[in-house]
RNA sequence: GUCGGCGUGGCGGAAUAGGCAGACGCGCCAGACUUAGGAUCUGGUGCCCUCGGGCAUGGGAGUUCGAGUCUCCCCGCCGACACCA
């Protein structure tokens, strides 16, 4: 083996150096002609906000290393990188600084670029994707042209979520808590607004069965989409309102309740509501009516205060036994759920049952828990049980009575099996300046026209300010009469921009399409995808809607995008989550000039699992630090370390390399990164025990040197790199190929096997693996521990004997 | 409130088809080498102890030859949803 001697590792010496050589030689790019098989590897993108932390780059290694780690098990991988580059806090940041949103933005492209690269991170930056570029956002508009040609993209008056600091609506999505979710302590407003949305309700059923095909995804994820989701199966039930001729429509998922219902509900914006009031009930009922409009979000939202309501003085009739039941306004009953108004059932429902103490309305019990466990009438009964006092259908249970009324009030035509869903369409508009512009003109004859797609893209204006303020964007002409038309003036939300850029890396330069089908179906779908838990709804919901659009418009094969999905945890510091405002966040830049990217990429791997938050301990970098400098010397200095005495062999050098080989590459598999540098660590002690106990450095030290390279290769690229060129190795340790372990080398010849005595261990004796039950028994009956404990020549009354690992003797 | 996750040395964390608790590393202690340096190397490091052992994975019970791992109850922390009929 040929070694080139210097001085130690310093790694500021090298790192920039195959930084250069990697970016010259092209080595992430992707070639969507090879015959290798394909992977897809990808990070979510993030917003360009300013300097990347080392809380960012988590995310960005296990990427890379990913990566690295395929395209050397011979993937081709495509592992493409971009921005996410529309938002307010570019429009934030302009108005405080003075500068356009778009000046900001690539500023801090440019820095953030920078900050991968010294971190040795690389993508195939020929399809980089900015989404407030022309060339991205045109082909954003020609999917919104699509959805509305499709009927999926609609205007509508509706009350919608308005933030009073960030001047615009928001989607359902982006109200947490009745706030806005940038701003966690501003309630939102309700307006009455004409918006966009588009109709993501439409898909409901297959976003949620669907969940069903993503295997690889976090189950916690799964859950948590399918509980936005929200599908629930019920039945509608009209019951006519006395002396009107309207019904009174509404949804249960109980129908076996129905003849535990004391009184009905109505939402104070349900338009029945004027009518059946009665006029010595009016004045009440439109103060409740004003007083529930003017209450924030958050106020009404809470399940904590009392529940309030008042009369109406109207009487429904209940379809099934004819009673008369009188109808209340109360804002628990929410107008955007269902159809506004509930049969009120008490003893089985506990909003119910709380509303009817609050005002003395009668409760009845319907349904018998199994065996008289009721207690009292403290709370309502909201589990399964038998149907009493409900006629025909007494003794009926479950499932059982829910389709028997069904079936009932369908047969007599009261109503229909009905499903309901939590989910809301996506309300797109946004009344902002930076984002991609809704291409549509409203025309003084036309109407609403699209603007067509060789007119595309709606070009932002130079000038920063508010759309609807500047005359020469929204003064247009139609394109269908000529006439005088205005242009849209409100930009689409930015999730809209993230919804589809997956799609846009299989062709990024494609100038006649959003992307090329067959390039798409070639890449597609994503196979591993890696991002913050913070996505689990928004993004990944969209996305999906998105793709499974666009796969009906016989665009892209695949119903689902992302095969197999990873969520890294956070990085914390000091207890809390690295950040900018917080200013605990570790810059890689002062990290690479002290210790180097490698050590850095080394101690965010090792830091925890990847999927849990970790915190950040500046001291702990060292132990990086030092089992690089250990490698390095054990491969470029061995000549330096100490024969000490008496080590492992050449036997147990390989057995302890290919059991390394075996446990790096299923850590590397399943995101156990952790682990694979514990593993690494190791190995690096064996080769160092071999050394010292006078191991020659023949076949079996090239072997080590030669994989322990490879495998460190992912994690830390440039040291690898550095020693692969300094061993002799062919061409870029990037290209090399991983190794393969060899089960019968990796196999012990010898364990340990555990002897206990009625469970506790007392002895350790080494064996030759794979001994019989038999000879087991025999040498453990033999050890000391076993005498003392039995007597002697006493028998145990049992032996559990499992090989290779322990025998366990009851006396 | 509902659902989900978590709780292991001074610290980060290993170990689950039930089988040696504390891998690997940080820190700490002792020693070696030394042109004294935040370098490197060697050994030690859960607690108690009469040196035979005893006790330890948030607390308590249970199943088992055997429990960090399975079951039940309780405590604590984190996250999501939250009047969805």
């Amino acid at each position: 083996m040929r070694v080139t001697r210097r001085r130690g590792y310093v790694p500021q010496d090298i790192e920039s150096k195959w930084q250069r050589i990697w970016r010259d030689r092209g080595v992430m790019r992707a070639d969507d002609s090879s015959a290798r098989a394909k992977f897809y590897n990808l990070v979510m993108f993030p917003y360009p906000s300013g300097d990347l932390h080392m809380g960012h780059m988590r995310n960005y290694v296990i990427g890379d290393l990913y990566s690295r780690f395929q395209r050397m098990r011979n993937y081709e991988v495509l592992n493409p990188f971009g921005w996410d580059a529309f938002g307010l806090p570019a429009e934030n940041a302009a108005m405080k600084a003075g500068l356009h949103p778009e000046t900001w933005t690539r500023d801090n492209v440019a820095r953030a670029k920078e900050q991968l690269a010294m971190m040795g991170i690389l993508y195939d930056w020929s399809r980089e994707v900015t989404t407030c570029d022309p060339d991205y956002y045109r082909w954003t508009q020609w999917l919104f042209l699509l959805f509305y040609e499709r009927g999926l993209a609609y205007r509508a008056m509706a009350p919608v979520n308005w933030c009073p600091v960030d001047q615009t609506v928001l989607a359902n999505e982006q109200v947490v808590n009745g706030a806005c979710w940038r701003h966690p302590d501003v309630p939102v407003e309700k307006r009455d607004l004409e918006q966009w949305f588009l109709r993501i309700t439409e898909y409901a059923d297959r976003l949620l069965d669907d969940i069903g095909l993503l295997d690889h995804w976090p189950e916690r994820v799964r859950v948590m989409q399918a509980n936005w989701i929200g599908r629930s199966h019920g039945v509608e039930v009209d019951f006519s309102v006395v002396g009107l001729d309207e019904t009174m429509r509404i949804y249960t998922t109980r129908p076996d309740t129905l003849f535990g219902v004391t009184f009905m509900v109505l939402a104070p914006e349900h338009p029945l509501l004027e009518q059946v009031t009665t006029p010595e009930n009016r004045s009440a009922v439109r103060a409740y009516v004003e007083r529930a409009r003017r209450e924030t979000e958050i106020a009404r939202l809470s399940t904590e205060g009392a529940k309030t309501g008042v009369p109406t003085g109207g009487w429904a009739i209940n379809p099934l036994t004819g009673e008369r039941l009188p109808i209340w306004v109360a804002d628990y009953v929410l107008m955007t759920y269902g159809t506004g108004a509930i049969m009120a059932v008490p003893g089985h429902d506990q909003r119910d049952f709380e509303f009817a103490r609050r005002f003395g309305l009668p409760v009845r019990e319907v349904i018998a828990p199994p065996r008289g466990r009721r207690d009292g009438l403290s709370e309502a009964y909201t589990a399964a049980g038998v149907m009493v006092n409900s006629g025909r259908f007494d003794g009926l249970e479950g499932q059982a009575g829910f389709d028997a009324v069904a079936d009932f009030v369908e047969e007599r035509g009261y109503g229909r099996r009905a499903i309901r869903y939590r989910l809301r369409d996506w309300l797109i508009s946004r009344q902002r300046y930076w984002g991609c512009p809704i291409p549509i003109v409203h025309c003084e004859s036309c109407g609403v026209v699209p603007v067509p797609l060789d007119e595309l893209p709606v070009l932002l204006p130079k000038t920063y300010r508010r759309l609807s303020e500047l005359p020469e964007f929204y003064e247009t002409t139609c394109s269908r009469c000529g006439g005088k038309a205005r242009r849209e003036t409100d930009t689409m939300d930015t999730f809209i921009d993230s919804s589809w850029y997956f799609l846009r890396y299989t062709s990024a330069q494609d100038q006649d399409a959003p992307f090329d089908p067959g390039l798409a179906n070639h890449w597609m779908a994503v196979d591993q995808y890696t991002g913050g838990i913070e996505h689990a709804i928004l993004h990944l919901l969209y996305s999906r809607f998105f793709q499974k659009v666009l796969h009906d418009a016989g665009l892209v094969d695949a119903v689902e995008p992302f095969a197999r999905l990873f969520t890294q945890g956070m990085v914390t510091r000091g207890g809390q989550v690295m950040s900018k405002s917080l200013g605990n966040g570790v810059a890689p830049d002062d990290l690479v000039v002290r210790e180097g990217a490698d050590a850095g990429r080394i101690y965010e791997m090792f830091i925890g699992p990847p999927n849990e938050d970790a915190e950040w301990t500046d001291e702990a970098v060292a132990g990086p630090v030092r089992f690089l400098q250990k490698v390095w010397r054990l491969i470029l200095d061995p000549d330096t370390i100490a024969a000490t005495g008496t080590g492992a062999g050449a036997v147990d050098l390989r057995r302890k390399l290919h059991q390394t080989i075996r446990k790096v590459t299923e850590d590397y598999e399943s995101f156990r990164f952790n682990t694979a540098v514990a593993a690494l660590m190791e190995l690096a002690n064996a080769m160092q025990d071999y050394l010292a106990g006078g191991g020659e450095r023949g076949a079996e030290w090239s072997e080590a040197v030669g994989t322990m390279i490879r495998l460190l290769n992912p994690m830390a690229p440039h040291i690898a790199e550095e020693l692969w060129e300094r061993t002799g190795g062919q061409g870029l340790c990037a290209d090399a190929a991983w190794p393969d372990y060899d089960a019968i080398t990796a196999a012990d010849n010898e364990v340990t096997l555990v002897v206990q005595v009625a469970g506790k261990v007392r002895d350790r004796l080494r064996v030759p693996a794979g001994l019989d039950e038999p000879a087991a028994t025999e040498l453990a009956l033999a050890s000391e521990a076993a005498r003392r404990a039995l007597g002697n020549g006493g028998r145990p009354s049992r032996v559990v004997y499992v090989r290779d690992k322990l025998i366990n003797i009851v006396p």
